[in-house]
DNA sequence: ACTCGTAATGAAAAAGATTCTCATCTCAAT
DNA sequence: ATTGAGATGAGAATCTTTTTCATTACGAGT
């Protein structure tokens, strides 16, 4: 369970370890910022420090647990990884946030980085535009 | 010119929006941010404060002038749009940047927005990998 | 060219996000 | 249980960006 997962990442078991990962399982919200985790840690009653979340939520992005994303907004978000590989596409006006993957675009940025020379190790799509609700405004 | 684009963005032709487009222009740097431009200014002799820096790029980008990257490293970096639009392929050695524009992938994108309800408005796709020169590393 | 209202600027303060410092505490190997 | 390395918490520090507000500059109309 989690206490192994940490345990591969070379990270010592711990307390705010523990419940920052049980909290990025559990959560309802996929994509969280530090801050969200500090507040969603206190609503369960667990005192962790922000300094703490910071550190953790880094530590877990270096051990391959978890992405994190430079969305606009001027804060990056946290999502646990669960094997699957996805992009996102999110609403400019309400920021929701939808998942996909595309098969084809995901060939086509392997050729293109071919295509000049490069060895593709990962990338980051994000699509903004308006949701249904949104397309109006 | 510079004064004309200006104008036709609904703004007020002010020095340092001059200064800070001409800069744009003639940076060899395609990649900047506010306070790089801040800096380069100064270099140049041009004392324009920060906030005016940051007031006046968020006033091109909504104008269409410039693109915003959030790139990573906590900070915004701006681009001065050409018309052509282009996405970045970036290695993760020695952080070179290309550009590239893959058509099947802008049509994948578009189709990819409209089956979920969505309306794309933008998107910001970059590849990480390794360069020619860093495959094995 | 001159006047005048509006919009723009600069400096400093404020706000927000993230990292750092360091004294204290906790895990886990012995 | 002991102990030392690593982890934590609180607050300070840092960095980026925005806001405030008094002053200044643009440009429309004369």
């Amino acid at each position: 369970m989690d206490n192994q997962e940490i345990r591969n990442a070379g990270l010592k078991v711990t307390l705010p370890r523990v419940k920052i990962l049980e909290l990025l399982e559990n959560s309802t919200q996929r994509h969280v910022s530090a801050e969200d985790v500090y507040k969603l840690l206190l609503d369960r009653g667990e005192e962790i420090g922000l300094a703490t979340v910071y550190r953790v939520l880094t530590q877990f992005e270096a051990a391959g647990l978890v992405t994190r994303h430079n969305f606009e907004g001027g804060h990056a978000v946290f999502e646990l990884d669960r094997g699957e590989h996805h992009d996102h596409i999110v609403c400019v006006v309400c920021g929701k946030v939808e998942e996909f993957m595309d098969a084809t675009i995901e060939q086509r940025q392997r050729e293109v980085a071919n295509e000049r020379g490069f060895e593709m190790a990962d990338h980051s799509l994000i699509i903004y535009g308006r949701c249904n609700e949104h397309k109006d405004n």
